[in-house]
DNA sequence: ACTCAATGCGCAACCTTATGCAAGAATATA
DNA sequence: TATATTCTTGCATAAGGTTGCGCATTGAGT
């Protein structure tokens, strides 16, 4: 037999998935992530660029993924802005970053809380295979994501606000109150020095904030950008927060403030 | 048997398989793996590349694997389910009907408790629009189909139980105790005229009880195949049910009996 | 025994598909 | 509007697939 090495390398071809189960991969990466970037998928899988195209096209035909210019974002994501689409597809990369780091701060035994927001959901999907810690959510996508996934898990009850996807308001709070929880991973709208965190909804803010007091110790996962912002609603001062993960858009002002201020500021 | 030593050596044929031995091999290597590429398996079986095309091109024939480029992929290569629910949606010709009726015992301005369950599922797919509605449900499944469709959602806190996929539980107990609903649309495992209701967790039982006894009217939607069952523990007595929505598989016998304790038996 | 079709397998020439590459068009962001 | 990505398109190429043929092996006739 005749296994000419005339080019490429063997293990290039061994290596190399077949074509369904590539778009199995990249289907799968765009879910669990809620958006990829064409030049990820394709640094991602060993393939070129024109191939990763060829294939969200034809995955986009079936419906599995929705394409956008720059790469692709998975069906279930909701239009938050107009134009959300690259904006999605690159916040995505950031969250997953901080997601990523903020695991490292769990203990396998811990029992954790997930807040509402996309960053925290982010975390939700890489706790799939943990079947030793228990997850109290009150966010939906974040209990779906869990449901019979590894984890223990427990959902708050409550009003289900769309904006957010997660149940607030009055009738969440006899729970909260009945349950305490090592860890609580937070979300925010808005961050500031003055104001703490903030957010447009009164009922959210005030399950938010409750939230926090049961925990043992607060992890705030929010990316640079909502530095210096505000909105309308007090959702928890900053000296409730214990652990801050941004990314590094973060300036070396802020980070000392905080510092200051009591609180552990890791950059992803 | 005469396993001559004409050409090749005896090593090669001796552990030569058998065609419909090979066939079997590939079958279960694709199987396992999920796919297996041409000259992988031209490898592992030591036969050439040409054979196991043929192999692969009856094996595809028998609907054993799926032909692609390069290889073949298992044929359950089921992309990660996104909706669990989707099993639900093929044996639902039946429970589809008996949704439809029950549907139209509802009032536009009601509020609506959802139990957990395929039958109870697909009213609340029918649910989309109803925006007048208030739904309560301890059912992810049904609180994933609702959220953001029309109905205002009130999901119940507690546990996760993986087989319902719905929320159970002491935890649950708290918010359900603080609410009252117009109308509680109920699934059930089993039911006889001597055991009532009856399901295979204690938990779910009882926060079954509970939410009938939180709503002016019971309605249970059941087929007729679960009648004269019974499982492990109680989940409500037959006199806590105002209304059975049932298909006309039913014999007279049983709609008697059950209309003789004042239940209203209705016939999808 | 011997022939002879039937079958299974390997080989090789020839076609197809999948992938990569690159130039120009289209689209976003400043 | 300017500029940098990203997308499209056409083409080259290699990996994969198809077909036809020849060689062994086998089992059945004769």
């Amino acid at each position: 037999m005749t296994w000419s090495v005339l080019s490429g390398s063997a293990t290039d071809a061994a290596l190399r998935d077949l074509a369904p189960q590539r778009r199995q991969r990249i289907r799968s990466i765009v879910e669990s992530r809620g958006a990829a970037r064409l030049d990820e998928l394709s640094t991602i899988l060993g393939v070129s660029q024109a191939t990763v195209r060829r294939d969200l096209d034809e995955l986009a035909a079936d419906g599995a993924v929705r394409r956008v210019h720059g790469g692709a974002v998975a069906i279930g994501e909701r239009p938050s802005e107009p134009h959300f689409d690259v904006k999605a597809v690159e916040a995505a990369a950031e969250k997953e970053r901080i997601a990523a780091r903020a695991l490292e701060l769990l203990a396998p035994d811990d029992t954790v809380y997930l807040d509402s927001g996309t960053t925290v959901l982010a975390v939700a999907r890489m706790l799939r295979g943990w079947d030793r810690l228990t997850a109290v959510t009150n966010s939906l996508p974040a209990a779906t994501e869990l449901a019979g996934r590894g984890p223990r898990l427990i959902v708050v009850g409550g009003e289900f606000r769309e904006r957010s996807q997660a149940l607030v308001g009055p009738l969440t709070h006899p729970l909260l109150e009945s349950i305490h929880v090592d860890r609580a991973l937070m979300g925010t709208y808005a961050l500031s020095l003055e104001e703490g965190m903030t957010t447009t909804d009164p009922a959210e803010g005030s399950t938010k904030e409750l939230a926090m007091s049961r925990a043992r110790e607060v992890i705030l996962l929010a990316d640079s950008r909502k530095f210096g912002t505000s909105s309308l609603v007090g959702a928890g001062r900053l000296d409730a927060i214990d652990i801050l993960v941004t990314d590094d858009g973060i300036d070396a002002g802020a980070v000392r403030d905080l510092e200051q201020r009591g609180i552990r500021v890791i950059k992803a």
